[in-house]
Formats: structure tokens, sequence, C-alpha cells
DNA sequence: CACACGTCCTGGTAGC
DNA sequence: TGCTACCAGGACGTGT
């Protein structure tokens, strides 16, 4: 499942590929990839065709694509092409002739760059991402719009997404408490892209077991230290599965499984049920956290409610 | 207001 | 062998 990194290798390997690339044709092959289009598919295309793409910019797990000059008789200026990925979106491109589109493959941009053809497919096996134009926005506090932007805008349906945990204009102190506020387990603040985004549900179980703090705590029960080690952690974590991504796999080419740099990721906790902790050897544990596949080592993650309880 | 939980969807796999 | 039931995941809408 692309996390942050994942996306950031993704826009790094779009944006020289297809900035400045004039849209000349949309097909949209499923009309659910565009279901936040209000007004559904013909509106997508009419909307992209005839448009430039500019930067390429990511916050969090969440892309889009500015959009320059004239689309079919109306400007395009003030617009983006958003893309979430979901679970197993990905984007591949050809240059020259295209293919018969694959399975999955739920929209096609035929491109024009530099008088060559180029097509972008938008691949999506289990559904959950989605591509959708929509006007840009301020940012709530004037700063850049996220890694990429060379303005302080933001699509609409990104406004309300916080900074990510890889963003140098990420304010540190209130990243950290808004880590320790709310009665909320804390795996699940971390996976709520509100507070702080970019993280996904393998790297919130990496950093929890790397800040060694049980998923269950209660996030107002986190100290200021323990905040700040947390967020520490998921940074440490994602700058390192980016810098592996960034070499392990083609950037256009993030297989549905993430196999090309997911399965090669060191992974301390996440899908080591019944295996021993590499810091104190104890077996890992798994569980369901809201929803959601958790699992952590019982002995050095120990105590999921201090003071009362010893898990 | 804050939070929990169901929902969307596909394909791989465990189990019969 | 072939079938079914279940699970995984991100984000959001709805219910408490």
């Amino acid at each position: 499942m692309p996390e942050l990194p994942e996306v950031e290798t993704v826009r790094a390997g779009l944006e020289p590929l297809v900035s400045g690339a004039t849209v000349h044709a949309v097909t949209v092959l499923r009309d659910s990839c565009v279901r936040h289009q209000e007004g559904g598919p013909s509106e997508f295309a009419m909307a992209l065709t005839g448009a430039s793409l500019g930067a390429v910019v990511r916050r969090g797990k969440f892309l889009w694509f500015l959009l320059e000059g004239d689309g079919a008789g109306h400007s395009t200026r003030g617009l983006a092409l958003s893309a979430h990925l979901g679970m197993s979106g990905q984007f591949r491109s050809f240059e020259g002739e295209a293919p018969t589109p694959h399975t999955h493959c739920r929209a096609r941009l035929a491109l024009t760059r530099e008088g060559e053809a180029l097509t972008l497919d938008f691949l999506d096996q289990r559904t959950f991402g989605y591509l959708h134009v929509e006007p840009l926005v301020p940012t709530a506090d004037g700063g850049p719009g996220g890694q990429g932007s060379p303005m302080p805008l933001l699509p609409r349906s990104v406004a309300h997404i916080a900074r990510d945990v890889l963003d140098p204009t990420a304010d540190v102190t209130r990243a950290r408490e808004a880590l320790r506020t709310g009665a909320r387990a804390i795996k699940g603040v971390l996976l709520d892209q509100t507070a702080i985004s970019g993280i996904g549900n393998i790297y919130a179980d990496e950093a929890l077991w790397s800040a060694a703090i049980h998923p269950l705590r209660r996030a107002d029960s986190l100290t200021v230290e323990e905040s700040a080690r947390l967020l520490d952690s998921a940074r440490e974590v994602m700058s390192r599965a980016l810098a592996q991504g960034g070499t392990s796999f083609d950037a256009l080419y993030v297989n549905v499984n993430g196999e090309s740099g997911y399965f090669s990721r060191h992974l301390a906790a996440y899908g080591r049920f019944g295996e021993p902790c590499f810091r104190c050897g104890t077996m890992i544990l798994k569980g369901t956290i809201g929803g959601r596949s958790s699992h952590w080592c019982p002995q050095c993650q120990g105590v999921s409610h201090p003071g009362t309880d010893r898990d």
C-alpha cells in the first residue's frame, strides 16, 4: 500500500515526465475512479482536455498535478488534477504508441509533450484510489502547499489534511501536541491524517515499536517526551523507507503489493506476529485496533494503560 | 464535539 | 478440484 515514501517516489518520478505536457484525450475506463468528480466522467474529461500539466505536488499520501493554460474553451488556472492511490493505485507511462490498457487500468490520459505522444495510465486493482479535477484553495498558514509546490495553495479536498511527517515546514511543536491530544488510542491518532499526515497502518506499527509505545495507549497519556520520541521515530522510519524506496523500484512502477519496495523493507513489527522482537526476543503480538490489524511487542511496548493496567 | 465503526472493492488464500 | 467465506487496506460518512 502506498504510504508517504511510495507516493513521494511516484511524485518525483512523474514530475519530470509529465510537467509541460498537454492533455488531448481522456478515457475513463471505470466510472468509480472519478467518483469525487461531481459532474462524473464527462466533466472530468472536459475539465482536463486541453490543459497543460505543471508541477506535481504531494502532501502526505495526497498527490496532485497543477493545471496550466486553457482547457477546452476554459481556463484551467486555479485547478488541480488530484490523485489518491488508495491501496493499490499506480501510474504507468508509455512513450509513442500505447498498448491496450491493462485490466486494472481505470483511466488513461493521452498527452503530448514536445510533439511526442505520451500516455499516462492510472491503474488500481482494489479501486480505493481516485482522480478528480478540483479548485485550489489557500493554505491555512500561508505556507507552501506541499512537497514540490511552488505556491501556498492546496486542492480543496486536501485542505483539511495536516502537513506530513517529512515536511520541513511542519510545526513540530504542534505535531507533538496533536499526538498527545484526545482519549483515542495513539495508533488511531497516528492514522488520522488531520493530526499529522503520511502515516499508514504499517508505518504506524513501525513507529510505535521503534518508540517503544503501546498502540493502545491513550493519546493524552503520552508525556511530552514520548510524543517527541514517537514523532522522531515516525520521521526516521519514513525517511529510511523513502531512501530505500527511491532506489529499489522504478518510480512509476509501484507494484500492487508494493513488491518492488515493500517486501524488501525491513519491518520490525508489522506482519511479524509470533516472531521474536528484535529488541528483546519476546513474541510479537497481533490484534485489531480501530478496525486495523496491529502488531506490537508486549514486553518493550509494555503498558497500554499506565498506572492502572499492565498489558 | 469527539470518537467508533461501517462502507467502498478486489483478489489472494484458508478452509471445507 | 471447486467452491465459499474471509481478510487486507485509506479515507470518509454516519451513528453514538
